[in-house]
DNA sequence: AACGTTTAGCTAAACGTTTAGATACCCTGA
DNA sequence: TCAGGGTATCTAAACGTTTAGCTAAACGTT
C-alpha cells in the first residue's frame, strides 16, 4: 500500500508538501497541489489515519456500546447517532454488551485502547457496576443514554421512566380496569426499577390495589415475557389490563395472547413503553409511550462533543419527556366482569 | 495519558519488557511481571492500539456497512457480524451508507483509512456502480452480503432471491389466486431485480397472467409501500393476493390493508420475504420466505478472515437458501370472485 | 546595494509502540 | 580457569504521519 513518502517521491516534493497539501491549509503552489494530487491519483494512496492519528492524539472515532442492537429502541439509537457522527465527521467503534457488565467493562477498556476519543455508553447493568469501573475508565470522554442514573459517574441522558409508566398506566385506568398487570424488566437494571416504581405510584394515586401476583418478570425479552404472560393469563381471576415495560416484551406478550384467543383490547386492554414501527401497523394498532430517541441522540452526542472539546463542568443529568401515543389497544373491560 | 514509557519507568525496567510482558509471548521474569502488572494497574495503563497498530501492520479492525440499520434484515446481520467479529478478537467499525452509493464510496474509503484489515459490504446499488470504486478501492479485502451479483468484483454472499420469490408465489398461487400483485423494490436494485423476475417467472411458470398494473415499487422503504399499496387498493379488479418484497414493506403494506379495513387473508392474502421477530406475534400471523441470515454472516465473515489471511482464491459466490415459513397469511380467494 | 519581509518548500524530530540485535548474566562441563 | 550456551533484559531503529524550525528565493524599501 502506498506511502506517503511513495507519493512524495512520485510528485518530486518532500512529505511535508504533501501533507500540507492533503490538509488544506498551509501554502503550497498550485503546481505542486496538482502534481501531488496526480501522485495520489495514480498510487490510489489513501491517508493513513493510524499514523495521523498517533502524531496528532487524534482519531476522529467514538464509541458506542448498547446492551442489544436488536432491541429496535437501541437500533433507532445506533442510527440517529452514526448519523450525527458521519455530519460531524467522526466514525463510530460498535459495541455490543449482550445486557452484560463484564463484557461491557471489556468494551469500555477496547475503546480506550482503540483511543476512541469519547463513548457513548447504553449501560447493561445497575448502579452497583459503575463505580468500580470508573476508575479503570481513566480519562475517557464518557457519556450514558437509557438505564442510567444521576449517581453514576458520567453524564446521563434518559427517559423520565417514572413519568412514561405513569403516562401508560393513567390511560388504562382511565378506562375504569382495576385488575391491571404489568410485564417488568429485569429486576436490578435500572430503567426496570424506574418503570415498576411508576406502574406502582401511579396505581395506588389512583386507588388501585397493585397485586404482586399480577407483577410479572420478563427481563425485557421476547422470550421470557412469552412465558411470563402465559402465568399471567392463568391466574384465577385475569387481569383485565396489562402494562408492558418494553418492546421486546410486547412481541411476547402478543404472541402469548393471540395464542391464547385473547382479544384485544376485548378481552385485555394492553400499553406498553416504546414506540416503533410495527406498532401502528398491528391490529389493534398499539397504544404506547413514545421516548424521543432522535432527541436522545442528540443531546447524548452533542454533551459528549463538548466535553471531548474539553468541557468539564459538573456532570449533567437530562431527563427526557416521554409521550403518550393513543391507539387502539386500550379499551374498557368487559362489563360483566 | 499514561504511555509504556511511564510504565517502564515506574516498574523500572524498559518498555521493551514491558512489551514483552504484555504481548505474553518472550521470556519475562515473574518479578518483573509482576512489577510492571503493578505499574500498569496504578497508572491505569492502556496499550495505544493506534501506535501498536502502526508498528505491526494489524488493527484488529474491520468494517461493516450496511444501507440501512433499521431494516430488521440489517440489524440482525449487524448483531451476528458483530458476534462473530468478537469472538475472534476484531473490533467493527460501523458504517450507514443509507442506499446512497456516493456515501458507501465514502465509507469505503474511511474503512481504508482507518486500516479495517477487511470490509463487509451490503452493496447499496446496482452493479454498475461498482466497476468504478473497486479501482479505487486498493487491496483493502471486501466481501458484500446481499443485493451482490457474481460480476461484482468481489466474494458475494446473497440469498437465492430469484427462488425465495418462487416459494412465496408458488404458496399464494397454491391456494388458487390469480389476481397476484407485487409489491417490489427499488427499480434499480439488484436484489429487487431478482425477486421480481423470481416472481414473474414463478407466475408465467403456473400459468397465471402477471399484469404490469399489479406490480409496484415500494422501494423497500415503510412510507412508499404504505402508498403505493393504496394504489393497488383502488385498481377496478382489486387483487386477492399480493406478494411483498421485503420485510420494511410489509410494515407499509399491512399498515394500509388495516386502514382500508382489508381483512387477512380473507380480502387478500400477503406473503413477504423477511421473517423477524414481529411476524409471528402478527394476528394473523404472516408468512414469509426466511433469509438464514445467521449463515449468511458466518459465511461473510469467514470469508473474510480467510482473505485476510492471505487467501487469493478465484473469488466465490455463494447462494443461500430460502426458507417458506407457512403461517396463516394466506388462504383461498373467496368464493364470489 | 544592503536590508527586512514574505512566501514556498524542505529537514528532521517527534508520536507510542514492536522487535531485531546487542549485551550481560548465570550455569555447566572440560 | 575458561569456552559455550542458554536466559533475561536492554538499546535503538523502525512504522507513516505531522509540524516546528529552517533555508532560500523573490520582492520592496531605504
Amino acid at each position: 500500500m502506498a506511502t506517503m513518502k511513495d507519493v512524495a517521491k512520485a510528485a518530486g516534493v518532500s512529505t511535508a508538501t504533501v501533507s500540507a497539501s492533503l490538509s488544506g491549509a498551509s501554502f503550497v503552489s498550485p503546481i505542486l497541489q496538482a502534481r501531488v494530487a496526480k501522485a495520489i491519483e495514480v498510487l490510489g494512496y489513501e491517508r493513513n489515519s493510524m499514523a495521523s492519528g498517533l502524531k496528532r492524539g487524534k482519531t476522529a472515532l467514538i464509541g458506542l456500546i448498547v446492551s442489544d442492537i436488536t432491541n429496535p429502541f437501541f437500533t433507532e439509537l445506533v442510527h440517529c447517532v452514526q448519523k450525527k457522527a458521519w455530519q460531524a465527521g467522526y466514525s463510530v467503534l460498535l459495541g455490543i454488551s449482550d445486557h452484560d457488565s463484564g463484557r461491557e467493562a471489556e468494551l469500555l477498556r477496547l475503546m480506550r485502547s482503540h483511543q476512541a476519543e469519547g463513548t457513548i455508553l447504553c449501560p447493561a447493568g445497575g448502579i452497583e457496576d459503575y463505580q468500580p469501573h470508573c476508575l479503570k475508565i481513566g480519562r475517557m470522554k464518557l457519556v450514558a443514554v437509557d438505564n442510567a442514573a444521576p449517581d453514576m459517574p458520567f453524564d446521563t441522558i434518559a427517559l423520565d421512566n417514572h413519568k412514561a409508566a405513569g403516562l401508560a398506566v393513567r390511560h388504562i385506568l382511565s378506562f375504569g380496569h382495576r385488575r391491571v398487570a404489568a410485564m417488568a424488566g429485569h429486576a436490578h437494571q435500572l430503567v426496570s426499577r424506574q418503570r415498576l416504581d411508576g406502574f406502582r405510584d401511579a396505581m395506588v394515586a389512583e386507588n388501585v390495589a397493585v397485586d404482586p401476583a399480577r407483577i410479572r418478570h420478563g427481563d425485557f425479552r421476547i422470550e421470557d415475557a412469552y412465558r411470563s404472560c402465559g402465568e399471567l393469563l392463568s391466574l384465577q381471576l385475569r387481569p383485565t389490563a396489562l402494562f408492558v415495560a418494553n418492546n421486546l416484551m410486547l412481541i411476547g406478550v402478543m404472541r402469548a395472547l393471540a395464542e391464547a384467543g385473547i382479544a384485544v383490547p376485548g378481552d385485555m386492554s394492553v400499553a406498553s413503553i416504546d414506540d416503533f414501527p410495527w406498532a401502528s401497523a398491528f391490529q389493534p394498532a398499539l397504544t404506547v409511550v413514545r421516548q424521543p430517541i432522535a432527541d436522545m441522540a442528540t443531546l447524548a452526542f452533542d454533551r459528549l462533543i463538548e466535553r471531548m472539546k474539553g468541557d468539564d463542568s459538573p456532570r449533567s443529568h437530562t431527563l427526557c419527556d416521554p409521550q403518550l401515543i393513543i391507539r387502539q389497544s386500550c379499551a374498557p373491560p368487559r362489563v360483566a366482569e
